[in-house]
DNA sequence: ATCGGTGCAAACGGTTTGCATTGAG
DNA sequence: CTCAATGCAAACCGTTTGCACCGAT
C-alpha cells in the first residue's frame, strides 16, 4: 500500500514524505475504524511520533484526493476518515443506531440496482455513494423490551 | 402544521413560542431547500423578525428532535436542515454533483428493497435513513466533453 | 539550490454556553 | 408567580492559515 501511496504521490507532483506514509500507516493498522483527526493525532503519540495537528489535516485530505482515505460525516461535529480500499470494488453501507451509538457495516447487493435506477432517472454518472442507516440495534431493542416490561 | 407543532411541544411539555412557529413557518415557505442556521437567521431578518441566532440554533434541534425536520451534511463544514414531512412516507435520496455542487431529489422504490435487506442481515429496526449519491450531473458531463475536444 | 511540506501559533467560523431578562403556563 | 425560553456576548472547538524553517527532489 506504501508503494502504491508513493507512486500516486510521483504521479501527481507531491512529494514522499515520512508524515503522509506514517499517517496511511495509522489507517491501515486500524483497519475498520473511523477515525478523527484528534485520534489519529493521540495514535501518533501514543507511538511517539511528533507530527503537527495542522500536518495531520493537510494529510488525511491529501489522502482523500488521492482516494486512500474517504471522509465520513455521522453528525457528531467533526468529520472522520476510513480506509477507501482501492482494489475493493465492493461498497459498504453504515447502519447506526440511534441509542449506543454502535456503528455496523454491511455491504447489500441491492446498491447496485438503486445506482443504476438513479442513474438512469437522473442522468448523473454516479462515483460513489455515502448511505447510512439510522435504526436501533437488536441488543438496545431488547432493552427497551426489558425496560417496557419494568415500567408495567 | 402549526397545530400539529403545537400538539407536539405540548405532549412533550415544551413551551409553545412565537420563534419556534416562526422557524418552522421558514421551512415549511422554502419547501425543498436545505437551509443552513445562518440562512434561516438572514431569512428572518428579511422579513424584520428578530430572532437571535442562539434561537435558531436551539429551535432546529428541537425540531429535528420532534420529527419536524431533518439534520443533513453535505460536508460543507455546516449542518443544514430540511422538512421532514411527518406524512409523506415517501423517503428521498440526494444526488450531489461533485463539480457544480447540484443537489436534485429522487425517490427510488429500490429503497425499500435495501432497507429489508439490511434490517434482515443486521437486526437493526431501521427508522431513518440519509443516502447520498455523488457524480457528475448530465450538464457538466456536456461541458467535460467539450473541453476534451477543445483540448484536442 | 529550489520550492513544496511541516510546525507553530494565531485566526477562523460554526456552534454552544452562562447568565440576566422575558414571557408562557 | 415560576421556571422554561430567549438574547447577548463570551467561550468553545474543530479546522484553516500565515509564515519561518526544514527537507525532498
Amino acid at each position: 500500500m506504501y508503494e502504491e501511496l508513493r507512486n500516486e504521490l510521483k504521479k501527481r507532483k507531491y512529494r514522499i514524505t515520512a508524515q503522509r506514509e506514517m499517517i496511511l500507516k495509522i489507517f491501515l493498522e486500524s483497519r475498520g475504524r473511523h477515525l478523527g483527526v484528534e485520534e489519529v493525532y493521540r495514535e501518533l503519540l501514543n507511538r511517539n511520533v511528533r507530527i503537527s495537528k495542522a500536518t495531520v489535516y493537510r494529510s488525511v485530505e491529501l489522502l482523500v484526493e488521492l482516494g486512500f482515505l474517504r471522509k465520513l460525516n455521522f453528525g457528531e461535529g467533526l468529520y472522520r476518515y476510513e480506509l477507501a480500499e482501492r482494489s475493493e470494488r465492493e461498497s459498504h453501507q453504515h447502519v447506526i443506531c440511534q441509542k449506543c451509538g454502535r456503528i455496523v457495516e454491511i455491504n447489500s447487493e441491492q446498491v447496485n440496482k438503486i445506482i443504476s435506477d438513479i442513474s438512469k432517472k437522473t442522468g448523473y454518472a454516479i462515483k460513489w455513494h455515502d448511505l447510512k442507516f439510522y435504526g436501533i440495534c437488536p441488543e438496545c431493542r431488547e432493552k427497551e423490551k426489558e425496560e417496557e416490561k419494568r415500567s408495567k
